[in-house]
Parts: C-alpha cells; structure tokens; sequence
DNA sequence: GTCTATATGGGGATAGAC
DNA sequence: GTCTATCCCCATATAGAC
C-alpha cells in the first residue's frame, strides 16, 4: 500500500480512538491494530505518539474547515447557519453521550497534561468561534460578533458536558431548543418561524 | 501515623492530582511522593487504583455538600445563593484556566474509560443540580427549578471548557456576568442592585 | 513497506523483612 | 505501619530480516 494512503488510514483511525478513549489512554497497538498493520511497521509511518496528535489535529482542522463550508452552502441566510451549528448537537447525540465534544474534550486532556500541542487544539475552537462570529457580523452584529459567538460556544460546550454525565438526550434537546430561543433574541429581525426545533 | 491520617492524606493528595493531571495520567508513584511514602506501603493503605478513586469521589462529595451547606449559611436569599455558585467561576479562574472544572473533567475522563465510577462521579453534578433546583423553588419557581437548574450548570461548565482552551480571564468575568443578567431576567422580583458582578 | 524480535522504561501490584 | 525488593505486564520505541 501507499505510504501516504497508510498514513491516512492510521490518522483516521487515531482520531477515532482519541475521541473514544482518549489521547493518554489510546496506545500504538490500539491504533495499529484498528489499522491491521503491526506495530514494528507503525513506526515506518509515525515515529512518536505526538506526531500521530499532530496529524490529527490537522485532520480534524481540514474536516472543521469542510463542515463549516459546508453550513454556509447550505443555507444562504446567517441565521441558517447557525442554526446549523446548533443543530450539530442532535446529530452527533449519540456520541456526545458517549464520549463528550471531540474538540473540548481534547482540549481538556491536553491541558491537563501540559502538552506542547495544546494550543493547537485550542485553534479548532478558534475556527468555530470565528466562523460563528462571521455570521453575527453578517446579522448586524459586527460589535459584538465575537461575544455572541463565544455565548453559542460556551453553550454548546456546557450542554456536551452535562450530556455526558447525565446521558439524558430529553435534556439535550431542551437546550438546544432554549439556544435557538436565544438567537431569535438577539436577532429581532428574525422570523419565529425560522428557529424551529430540528428534530432530525 | 494512623492509618486513617495517612489514607486521609492519600486521599486529598490523589484529589488534587487527579485534578491537575487526570485520573490516568496519575500514577501511584506520584501520589506516594506527594505524600512522602513509599510504594510499597502505599498498598497497606489502598489496594487498587480504582479504591483511590473511589476515596476521591466521596471526599469530593463531603467537600461540595459543606461547600453548598456554605453558601446557604452564607446568603439568605436564594438569589444570593445561586450567586455563590455564580462567583467560584470567578474565584476559582486561575484553576480553571489551567485544569478546567473539577467536575466535569473528571466525568469526561471516566466516561472515555468507561469506568465503572463514571455514574458516582456524575452524582457530583447532581449535588449541583439538586442545590440549585432548591433555590428555584424557593424562589417561586418551582414547576422549572430542575431545568433552570441544569441551564445554569451548562453555562458553567462551558465557560470552563473555553476558559481552560483560551486561558482568557476577561472571557470568564463577561460570561459570569451574562449568567448574573440571566438570573435577573427569570426573576422578576429581584432588584437589580443584588446581582451587581462579583470582582474577588 | 512490511514483518518479527527485541530493548527499555514505567505502570500496577505483591511478598516478606523490620 | 513502613520499608525494600521484586514480579509481571504493557507502553513506547528500535533493529534488522524480508
């Protein structure tokens, strides 16, 4: 197999097992294993473990990048989109009960151990707040953008907590709903209509 | 010493690195340095790593219960209360920007392990929840105290999970605030003037 | 590029002397 | 109750054959 083709497969598989378990708790032998390479050949590949962080961060800033897009294609209107992000909590219900938000969780471990690349981690919220706060400058709300981007976060960040503690998705749901509820709130213009509750 | 001094020590030494480096990345070694003992009779004192953690949880519960019992003794008012909860945000900062809430790391790690003490840990959440939901109802809002509860819980914790990412102590004082404006808002009643922003 | 074999270190955990 | 010595396993990481 390509060398490069093997990298990815490892990449995607290391950042499934990040999310999962966890950077600390998730060893070679896990990743090689998901891979169905053996661990000598790994090292062809990955020479330490915060190499293997690193692309991963990487990976998960292209597929952040991608998503983000992917929102202001699909709805024209920033209010649209931001609903989008806010929907991205029922979508990934499941496994935000499970294992929390792949971004804050990973922050939160790398924090913890002091390590070098914890910054970079930090930079995947950064895309969030920014692109966010894109849509607030879009709404109107240039000045206080930024603020109102870092609210939506802050609740997102809480309500992926909780929801793992409590693996209640009802409770999911209701924050959710009271997010949308808030962004009606601070976009006066806004059509009731167009804040409904998704429910996919 | 007494054995009870000693796993008394233990206890409080493995709290607070658990905290600072996470249950994993702690090993019995470091906890027996922290306390000055050897490994070896470190075991006369607790068998398994999981028994530690297990001390842990309780001693986290007898300390947020007197911590709760605190704030009640501290404040007549239920208002004032709940803006004892507000304000560790605030007191507590500097260990939030470097470890992230106690709480909910701890939950988020041992949820990623599947750990068998991953629902104990929750119940740290619960003394929260339950504490406020009171006050809620003491305020005469009963029918929601449990859901006003929880939302203030969210804010929280996501005001923790950004501040250890961003390490930006001006972003925990607005978020804080915004809470105390919140509060206001779901209680008429409440004069302005008793939800001016702590500064401690 | 992939494998097996292996080095090395640290983790949890135990035995037994004092 | 405390210590030293030790066991075993699994982790990261390397060497070298194929």
């Amino acid at each position: 197999m390509a060398a490069t083709e093997t990298r990815r497969q490892i990449t995607e598989a290391a950042d499934a097992l990040f999310y999962e378990r966890g950077f600390e708790a998730t060893s070679f032998a896990d990743i090689a294993a998901a891979v169905g390479l053996s661990r000598g050949n790994f090292y062809y590949h990955f020479k330490t473990k915060d190499e293997i962080l690193e692309a991963v961060i990487d990976l998960r800033m292209a597929n952040t990048r991608a998503m983000l897009a992917g929102w202001a294609a699909g709805a024209d209107e920033p209010a649209g989109r931001i609903r989008s992000f806010i929907h991205m909590l029922i979508a990934n219900r499941a496994g935000i009960m499970a294992h929390g938000c792949p971004v804050g969780t990973l922050c939160s471990e790398l924090a913890k151990l002091d390590h070098v690349a914890k910054d970079r981690a930090a930079e995947l919220f950064g895309l969030f707040r920014d692109w966010l706060a894109l849509q607030f400058s879009a709404l109107g709300r240039g000045d206080d953008a930024e603020r109102l981007a870092l609210h939506l976060l802050v609740r997102s960040q809480g309500i992926a907590a909780l929801a793992t503690a409590f693996r209640d998705e009802t409770f999911i749901r209701r924050e959710a709903a009271a997010m949308e509820t808030w962004l009606a709130g601070e976009l006066p213009g806004l059509a009731k209509s167009d804040l409904s509750i998704p429910n996919a």
